[in-house]
DNA sequence: GAGGCTTCGTGACTTAGTCACCGACCAGGG
DNA sequence: CCCTGGTCGGTGACTAAGTCACGAAGCCTC
């Protein structure tokens, strides 16, 4: 092998444009992905045919799925989707295994993604289990805004956010509107009041 | 240090009777538990007093909770409790980071379980996002009851296995007996129709 | 500018969750 | 033995959420 990547040797680059499947359910697993630069959607579908996004992968984080896929030598039972144009390396498994046994911050940075992601996870049982979906809708349109105070998403596709369904999110999204929090489109979503939505994704 | 154990050196013994709390939100983590014997109930309670069963910890299994802690050094953010006699070893941090750099075999275990433990709260999303209760209900205590036919755990307990509530456990259960699937006493569920209950479970 | 697709709105209905209350059961002390 | 306080379960009435069916409006392409 010649010229190794200065950071991970054994790694090969990953380069995809927005919309690639990464993978799906019952796919192998190719390696560890460091992620440099985008973001990947990670979402369940079950039988009924309702998807709902588990959590999405940033630089710095690492899939949770790819994870558990490496340590059980198991297939993937999400689907990964590229929402943006990505840039990264890929570890394979055996380099991973070899980096997780003798390299110690590479052991910390993944545990503690891992510990991260699941606190994450407990969040989310947490709310499907007892948050209404005011809340849970208000929640997710402010996170998915971030500093800005659009969300550029179908109301399908919200619904998906919060594992929910269409019509409920468009009669909650109705009732913002009324109320003056947010502003409706055709696929956008735009915020007015982030207070008043604060207010409510805490069960106000 | 005098006389450590065979197993793992630097480990303490654990040893408390069932209903002991071995942790609650808040409180920082001891150290790794090892069990050889008893079952942990993990639950976690949100603002609104709604508690949902997140998992249980079996010999051979670890605490996911307990992993995060360590992993990040933060405090626990669900609840434990002894759901009968325990036996084990808690292993501290330190001989905890320790045996995760050294011990191969050790890695490995903990990364299975943590994967392992990962898949289970995938499936607990799935449903609490698409099943409905009668499936989600009729899959519980098809569990609990294990290879035997009772489930000794009143409605009120079985809701927070479910996420759901009391009344709503009370009314299927109501609807189950009168279709003949289980009978009914107080504290008390004995299974009459498995595979009638399977099918139930699977959506049927 | 017509047709076709996606997105959204809405009424009618079912299922789940909440609230309030009451009656049945159970364990303890008198 | 009976009372009593506590837990457990049943139920009616209501609200919230999810489902089903349909249609209207926006958008793209040809």
């Amino acid at each position: 092998m010649t010229a190794p990547s200065p950071t991970s040797h054994g790694a090969h680059p990953l380069a995809c444009p927005a919309g690639t499947v990464l993978f799906r359910p019952d796919d192998a697993c190719s390696g560890f992905v460091l992620l440099r630069e985008g973001s990947i959607r990670v979402s369940l579908t079950s039988s009924g045919g309702r998807e709902i996004v588990l959590y999405r992968v940033r630089p710095g984080e690492i899939c949770l799925q790819t994870f558990t896929c490496l340590a059980e030598g198991r297939t993937y039972s999400a689907e990964g989707i590229a929402e943006t144009e990505l840039k990264g390396e890929v570890i394979p498994p055996g380099e991973y295994e070899r980096r997780m046994a003798s390299d110690p911050d590479f052991r910390r940075t993944v545990f503690a993604a891992v510990a991260h992601r699941f606190a994450d996870f407990e969040h989310l049982v947490e709310s499907l289990a007892s948050a209404s979906i005011e809340a849970r809708l208000a929640e997710t349109l402010l996170a998915l805004a971030g500093p800005g105070s659009e969300v550029n998403l179908t109301h399908e596709a919200l619904a998906s956010e919060i594992g929910s369904a269409r019509e409920v999110v468009s009669r909650q999204l109705s009732r913002f509107e009324r109320s003056g929090l947010v502003a409706l489109a055709r696929g956008k979503v735009t915020l007015l009041a982030r207070g008043a939505l604060e207010r409510k994704a805490a069960g106000g």
